[in-house]
DNA sequence: TGTACATCAGTGAACGCGCGTTCACTGATGTAC
DNA sequence: TGTACATCAGTGAACGCGCGTTCACTGATGTAC
């Protein structure tokens, strides 16, 4: 049942956008290719016509979810513009992100999975991270641009930190000192 | 062929040992249990008369895998006592320890992986982060209590985040990077 | 515009394989006397 | 201390299952005239 161009490449983004949460709930390992598909509506004969391999669709999804990541973050900003720095640093360390682990930042859901995989995953990761440190370091910027990205990358290494050990420990008191410990230095950083 | 108690605790010693190794390298899903088992010197059935399940495994390698990396910082401080804390610094933040996942700090190694595991293999480490934050906060100490608590979380999301970025990119200048600015951030805190 | 035919996205079954788990069996260890 | 027997750690094969990938087939889409 052959389907037009368009109604293909919908169904290929479809794909891509349920990989991309599904991975992040799943990891990579934790979830195959038949629930992959039936997600999108499909079976599982037809993956083979869109992606070269499972791995193909992980760094197509990894990219996507880190796009669907930096959405996020411009509507955070969106909606402070008094204080965007601040909005994207109390998004990213709030109980809710740490909760979300499918709609959620990409590193902090599939970091350790994402360091095991291939150059084109890491290269979907490696994009998404410059995009979020262009962004933290137009918002930090004013004093030389050399601390800038010093500080970005302190600021990133320091949220992803967090809501990864926020999300490995069961003490629910436990994780939200973490995002909270977090949220003071970081805020901490940005303003020295 | 029975084996006597102490040579059956001890091949049980060895498979936790192993696991905790191949567990980090590959991931909880990325290794089974005949290769965990060979590692050992073992043949796959031996398995569940020494575990409970795969998962049961997985909680005792990762309990495992959180008191090596304790032994390793304290052989760190042990080698330069008059800086312990900063040793711990630039141990964890060294290249050295960035690539070495099979060796190295087993929440930047399976952090992604463990937020989707049960209560037990959660424990296991939340046990070993405890310990971690006890040990940066002796070091730190000094001022007010509550604060040392916070700066022990702090610098430990900013280590295990800048480690886990540091891997999930290709270009290793990147990841050099990242290594640098979370120790010199780190270093103000700890110092502020 | 209408017709004939080639294309190809999607289906559903099959492939070989490795997974976690179970089990009958082995034979050295540990125990009872 | 020596003997008879129960225990059980380890072996290796088998279980059912789901995995990633391949393939023959379908039939609507797209193209050529």
């Amino acid at each position: 049942m052959r389907v037009s161009r368009i109604q293909a490449a919908e169904n290929r983004e479809t794909v891509i956008n349920v990989a991309s949460r599904l991975f992040r709930e799943h990891g990579f390992d934790g979830i195959g290719l038949k629930d992959l598909m039936k997600g999108a509506g499909l079976t599982q004969g037809a993956f083979y016509k869109q992606f070269a391999s499972k791995e193909d669709l992980a760094a197509q999804a990894s990219k996507r979810a880190m796009e669907s990541a930096a959405h996020r973050w411009a509507a955070a900003t969106a909606a402070s513009p008094n204080d965007p720095l601040g909005a994207v640093i109390d998004f990213y360390l709030s109980k809710g992100h740490s909760d979300e682990r499918m709609d959620g930042c990409p590193v902090a859901a599939l970091g350790s999975d994402a360091a095991r995989q291939g150059t084109d995953v890491k290269a979907s990761f490696e994009a998404g991270i410059s995009a979020y440190l262009e962004v933290l370091g137009s918002m930090i910027a004013k004093a030389d641009s050399e601390k800038t990205n010093e500080k970005a990358m302190a600021v990133l290494s320091t949220m992803v930190g967090a809501v990864v050990l926020s999300r490995v420990v069961n003490d629910p008191d436990l994780a939200q000192a973490f995002l909270d410990a977090a949220t003071e230095q970081v805020r901490d950083t940005v303003t020295a």
